[in-house]
RNA sequence: GCGCCCGUAGCUCAGCAGGAUAGAGCACCGGUUUCCUAAACCGGGGGUCACAGGUUCGAAUCCUGUCGGGCGCGCCA
């Protein structure tokens, strides 16, 4: 299936050429949807932005349209009308019966994660590498880590679907001075961990850092011992690699069960950190030491910037300077301001370990994107970076083809009401294990309330109680900041994400709960084929078949809204990719969610009037399920039978 | 000082590849349950889209400036 909006752009086109020649391919035909329900279902604005390049009335270059699409058959099967309005608006209202075909021929569910609902993937797929995560790995993970947890997963969820190969990359800081530090502090305080590493475990790596980091500022002894722990690290002396390695693994015993708890995909397997590209970096800064003045390739800036690569101050710095010689970034002294690859001192840092992150993307995994993201207080660096490696010519595997895309994709700060990054009372950073805890500690609160209410009891074993208060609760903290416009801060509130009204997870879980609802009462007789498998936790589907036969009749206006918003899933992806806006997603399954309560409140499914009705409606309920199923799939939440 | 992001209803936020009378939720007021999950649904009031110019047939959306807020700006990441 092709989304809705193609399929009009296509027709519009093909009407444009009939208009005004070739011209009019590479007109863009401005489809968008109605925006009012009373003017149909879409809207073209084309007419309006052509009329004076033709010196023409809108109305009548409208007109004109209208006439080709009207002789064309495919426009009449799939519109019921096109209206002329306003200015010169064309008002398209799509056939009811064709929205149905499309609806009905929608395949037979697959698999929760395989469910494609019909929808193509694209012709040409690329290789996208997605980096997100990425904690600081000796520290426990909090608050900070989520959003680019999450965020990040949902952007390689949606690549994925789309049809791309998507290589998740968990760039996680697990090399540099702190691990001296903290190798050092092993050693003298765990010996025992070094010769059995099995047996002995940090109950708080927080506490464990904190403790090193005191010492190291404290005891000067031990900072000095500490520094020779990192040059020992990086000289690969056994000892210390052995305490760097029970480190690493301490703390992934800490953060994969949060990855595992949190929905997302990250594994080990994922994991690239910092010390991958250790013995790469001598190479990179080499690399720019040799070129020492790069002018970039033309297109790629506005006239010919370029960089110098040059010591200042002992330190190896890229320098970069417009055509113009004016230094296109300042420090606050108005001198120029460089990105710095090799310490006085000559220890690499975070600019140079990414640099050799985009050779190896680019070179080794064969990139065609790369997507970063990290918060928006990075934004300086990676503009950096990404310059960098474009004038390098990084970004281009062999002369002439296609440069690789970056993308750094930023978010803002999670604050607490008081409107200041979010804290524990005691002014610390909220660990995302305690988060998660609180989260479902509160979920399940609201299921016992409801569970000690006669009027609202479904009789939950406890072990069911469990299981939707988990989901209800990591979804719903998932869901508060997917659900964000993500560039700007976003302020956390329990009452809102837990809130049954609302554009929150609980109300799409309730919603998805409720069409189960309509068939475990239906069971029996499944005229419309409940395809939809259940939970995560991987129950047999007794009843897959194809939902053939079934035709689906769109009459009642709840009717023909749920069916047009089912259908428009595959355009919402399609913008959710584009511009990797997440709550475009989460704005559609919200409408979907409430199409479907008004749809519910006003059409009788089980007791509709005739086989056939019931029969399509049963249908239409399975599509909706599989669609918020999907949807949510997609942003990593789980859904419940019951609730 | 320079750069990036933001300013929309009392509160929290959508909308910003320009399009018709600017939308949700919360809060407030009123209604709906012999009927498939009322954790729901329906209705109502509430706005100088920070401000001022500009571009355009048309601006919350694009451009410029002002004010206000957040963040970043040399050897941490």
């Amino acid at each position: 299936m092709i989304s809705i909006a193609e399929q009009l752009k296509d027709l519009f086109s093909q009407a444009l050429v009939a208009f005004m020649g070739e011209e009019g391919r590479n007109v863009d035909p401005l489809i968008r949807p109605a925006g009012e329900e009373r003017f149909g279902d879409y809207q073209s604005n084309v007419a309006m932005s052509l009329a004076k390049r033709l010196g023409a009335k809108p109305r009548d270059v409208a007109a004109k349209i209208r006439e080709h699409l009207l002789a064309e058959p495919t426009a009449t099967e799939l519109c019921e009308s096109f209206a002329l309005a306003g200015p010169g608006f064309i008002n398209i209202r799509l056939s009811a019966g064709w929205m149905a075909g499309q609806l009905a021929a929608i395949p037979a569910a697959a698999p929760r994660g395989a469910d494609r609902l019909g929808i193509e993937p694209v012709a040409a797929p690329q290789t996208v590498v997605v980096d997100y995560s990425s904690p600081n790995i000796a520290k426990q993970m909090h608050v900070g880590h989520l959003r680019s947890t999450i965020i990040g997963d949902v952007i390689a969820r949606v690549i994925g679907f789309e049809g791309h190969r998507v290589i998740r990359q968990n760039h996680v800081g697990d090399w540099g001075t702190q691990f001296g530090v903290l190798c050092a502090h092993l050693k003298e305080k765990m010996p025992t961990a070094l010769d059995r590493p099995a047996d002995v475990h940090l109950a708080d790596l927080e506490a464990f850092y904190r403790e090193a980091s005191l010492r190291d500022e404290e005891d000067a002894a031990f900072h000095e011992r500490a520094r020779a722990e990192v040059v020992a690290l990086h000289n690969q002396d056994e000892s210390t690699l052995r305490a760097w390695r029970y480190i690493v693994d301490e703390s992934r015993r800490h953060y994969l069960p949060v990855y595992q708890r949190l929905g997302v995909l990250l594994t080990q397997a994922d994991e690239r950190g910092e010390s991958f590209y250790a013995d790469r970096l001598a190479d990179v800064v080499a690399w720019f030491e040799r070129a020492r003045q790069i002018t970039a390739p033309a297109g790629l800036f506005p006239d010919g910037a370029m960089l110098r690569v040059e010591e200042s101050d002992g330190a190896l710095c890229i320098f970069f300077v417009t055509a113009s010689g004016e230094p296109m970034f300042k420090n606050p002294q108005g001198k120029p301001f460089p990105m710095i690859v090799r310490k006085s001192d000559g220890a690499f840092l975070y600019a140079t370990t990414d640099l050799a992150a985009v050779r190896f993307r680019v070179f080794e995994l064969g990139a065609d994107r790369v997507i970063y993201v990290t918060d928006a207080r990075q934004a300086q660096h990676f503009e950096m970076v990404f310059t960098a490696v474009r004038a390098a010519g990084w970004t281009s595997r062999e002369a002439g083809s296609a440069e690789v895309k970056l993308d750094h994709v930023t978010f803002g700060t999670i604050l607490g009401e008081d409107r200041k990054p979010l804290k524990t009372r005691s002014g610390e950073n909220v660990r995302l294990a305690d988060l998660l805890d609180e989260a479902v500690r509160r979920a399940e609160a609201m299921i016992r309330a409801n569970e000690a209410d006669p009027d609202k009891r479904r009789g939950f074993s406890e072990a069911e109680i469990r299981d939707v208060a988990e989901a209800v609760g990591i979804g719903a903290v998932k869901y508060a900041d997917l659900s964000q416009n993500r560039q700007v801060d976003y302020v956390f509130s329990w009452d809102r994400m837990l809130a049954m009204e609302g554009n929150t997870a609980p109300y799409l879980m309730y919603a998805y709960a409720r069409i189960r609802s309509i068939y475990r009462k239906g069971a029996g007789d499944n005229r419309g084929e409940w395809s939809v498998e259940s939970g995560d936790r991987g129950q047999a589907t007794e009843d897959r078949k194809q939902a053939t036969g079934v035709v689906i009749t769109l009459t009642e206006p709840a009717e023909r809204m749920l069916g047009r918003q089912i259908l428009r899933f595959a355009e919402t992806i399609e913008s959710v990719a584009a511009g990797l806006r997440i709550n475009l997603l989460t704005d559609y399954l919200y409408e979907l969610a409430g199409l479907f309560m008004k749809f519910y409140e006003q059409c009788p499914v089980l007791r509709a009037g005739t086989d056939e009705v019931r029969a399509s409606r049963l249908r239409l309920c399975d599509l909706t399920a599989r669609t918020m199923r999907s949807g949510l799939d997609l942003l990593g939440i789980r859904v419940v039978e019951r609730m």
